[in-house]
RNA sequence: GGCCCAAUGGAGAAGCGGCUUAACUCAUUGCCCUCUCAAGGCAACAUUCACGGGUUCGAAUCCCGUUUGGGUCACCA
């Protein structure tokens, strides 16, 4: 006769340790009242999504807030998928946008009391809890090849029954340990299952911290918990790491409700309290047929966190979007603190919609805006700088010819109580000013015709044009303004902009045209910042020469 | 298909039985101002909350059904 302990002692003869002896290496966290302890746990499978920084962005602002612990744990249980590197650039990333763990895998090594934080190496923990599952009949090696679960599945697929392995089809929970023990012994390939107790006619009651409580049906598959490759299954490694590092908040994406369940089932078995859950909804966006999906990684640009940063979007404007996103009471608040301080911001839980939202671009670039627009000349030198050398060698290079030259530049109509919002990401910078730099200008003249407005004649711009070398740089942009109408005036275009237009067969144009025709000759655009700054930022001699260019044109 | 969740404008949403002729923000459109933008100011944009029933003196709000959308059904997480 082999007893479950002998079963067990013959599946893992080098586990000595025992629960007792986790529960006292992994003590509970002397923490306040109130603290929460979160995690994010992704997967060295890729680059960091953009719905996995919403995640760890609501995980590490409710541990923040409430004076508790925020950590990260890599899992890396699936080494089939695992690629390598990207937990180092996982951590990378979210560090840009201002999320640090207090605790757990840091990209190049780990900190705190309750690790390690890498799955991988967490196999003997897995082992020591199995151990006693098994010890105690609650779980049994299982001994199924792919064929023999895919004829499983066939069968009830068949019979119109729920697949998986459970009940009569588990056909392997029903063997003797003296039959386990001679499959084992011959080396038969196996996993451990978790032996479930539970009936899917039964409904259980789950919680969630925003979606409430509603009921699910109870377990009755006999989960894989330990595959064959020795590594855990994520339904068994999150009831383990959360239990033994003290996990007091679950948040994660919503795809996980489903497995709830398991989840509450194999807390219950093993003796612990479950932690709360909170269930995010999924960031979504309008697919080819009409229809909302996830944001995905394969067919949007969007899904990925690196697009955002090679376009040099600021980090805290994702950030504020996202928070618009978990939280509808953000956006009155963000406005109120004038884009400032956004940790002092309190996210609450029922405050979420429960539904996935669309991922509106254009909002995400009303906050970039707003955020570019508040920074002063040296910190955009700043960002500037360092997006450009990772992302945008061009730019570099255009605003390493001259520190000082750029933030002139950029400076127009910045550093003010309602400062310009012309530029919404960092990468688009080098289209709005490359026309200050000389040889730039003169290449892109060289190359393309200027656009004027088709309402004057050629011969028309260049009298304008030409007429404009008379404007006075020294004067004051009243001063320089008033002048500028004068010349207008003299050629026939009103100043009066309600004379022009009770009467505007009697004029040719307006001031407003006159500038215009001024600004495309400078700038080759019809959009640019401030006129006023430009000419005395290129200076009287670089203004007429480009003028002489286009009327010698 | 089974199970679970959800449904307010172009988008994010407020709303929690009477204070709603549905807040706020983005987008869009018009006007004012204006050298272009930006900013600012003023308007417009859901006569109605997916639909159908019910409860109630009273429903976007509660209940039921329908529809639609999302999630999930692995030795992936």
């Amino acid at each position: 006769m082999v007893g479950n302990k002998e079963l067990a002692e013959l599946i893992f003869p080098e586990v000595k340790e025992t629960i007792e002896d986790l529960e006292k290496r992994y003590p509970d966290r002397n923490l306040k009242s109130g603290a929460e302890v979160t995690r994010f746990a992704p997967s060295p499978t890729g680059f960091l999504h953009t719905g996995s920084l919403f995640t760890s962005m609501v995980c590490h602002k409710v541990a923040k807030q409430s004076g508790g612990i925020f950590y990260v744990r890599l899992e890396d249980t699936d080494t089939k998928r695992e690629i390598q590197g990207s937990g180092e650039q996982l951590l990378d990333q979210l560090k840009l946008f201002g999320i640090v763990p207090d605790e757990g895998y840091l990209g190049n090594s780990q900190k705190g009391d309750y690790g390690p934080y890498i799955q991988s190496q967490r196999a003997n923990i897995y082992k020591v809890v199995i151990k006693h599952l098994l010890e105690e009949g609650k779980a049994y090696p299982d001994f199924a090849t792919p064929e023999e679960l895919e004829e499983i599945r066939a069968k009830q697929e068949a019979n119109k029954l729920t697949p998986g392995y459970y009940g009569e089809f588990a056909k392997y929970r029903f063997l003797t340990n003296e039959e386990r023990k001679e499959r084992i012994l011959n080396g038969q390939p196996y996993v451990i299952r978790f032996k479930s107790n539970g009936n899917h006619l039964n409904k259980i009651p789950v919680s969630d911290l925003i979606r409430g409580d509603f009921e699910i049906a109870e377990n009755d598959l006999d989960i894989v918990i330990l595959k064959s490759d020795g590594l855990p299954t994520y339904h068994f490694a999150h009831a383990c790491d959360d239990h033994f590092m003290r996990t007091t908040t679950v948040i994660r994406g919503e795809e996980w409700i489903a497995s709830l369940p398991i989840h509450v089932q194999l807390f219950k078995e093993l003796g612990w309290t479950a932690p709360k859950y909170a269930h995010l909804p999924v960031i979504m966006k309008i697919g080819e047929n009409g229809n909302k999906r996830k944001l995905s990684k394969r067919l949007d640009a969007e899904a990925a966190v690196s697009f955002f940063l090679e376009d040099g979007y600021p980090s805290d404007a994702l950030i504020m979007y996202l928070m618009t996103i978990a939280n509808s009471n953000f956006e009155e608040w963000i406005f109120e603190h004038k884009f400032e301080h956004m940790e002092d911001f309190v996210f609450s839980f029922d405050k979420m919609s429960l539904e996935g939202a669309l991922f509106d671009m254009g909002k995400l670039c009303f906050f970039s805006r707003e955020i570019l627009g508040k920074k002063t000349k040296e910190e955009m030198l700043q960002m500037t700088l360092e997006y450009s050398k990772k992302y945008n060698q061009k730019l570099f290079d255009l605003v390493n010819r001259d520190h000082e030259y750029f933030k002139e530049i950029i400076n127009i109509e910045r550093e003010k109580e309602n400062p310009r919002k012309d530029y919404e990401k960092l990468g688009g910078i080098y289209d709005i000013i490359s026309f200050f730099y000389k040889d730039l200008y003169d290449a892109y003249i060289k190359e393309n015709p200027l656009v004027f407005n088709e309402k004057f004649t050629l011969e028309t711009v260049k009298e304008v044009v030409s007429a404009m070398k008379k404007l006075d740089l020294s004067l004051d942009e009243q001063g320089w303004f008033n002048n500028m109408k004068a010349i207008g005036d003299s050629l026939g275009f009103s100043s009066d902009r309600k004379a022009y237009k009770a009467n505007p067969g009697a004029f040719k144009g307006m001031t407003g045209d006159v500038a215009e025709m001024l600004r495309i000759t400078l700038t080759t655009r019809k959009n640019s910042p401030n006129l006023y700054y430009v000419m005395r930022i290129l200076g009287k001699e670089e203004c007429n020469r480009r003028i002489d260019l286009v009327l010698a044109k």
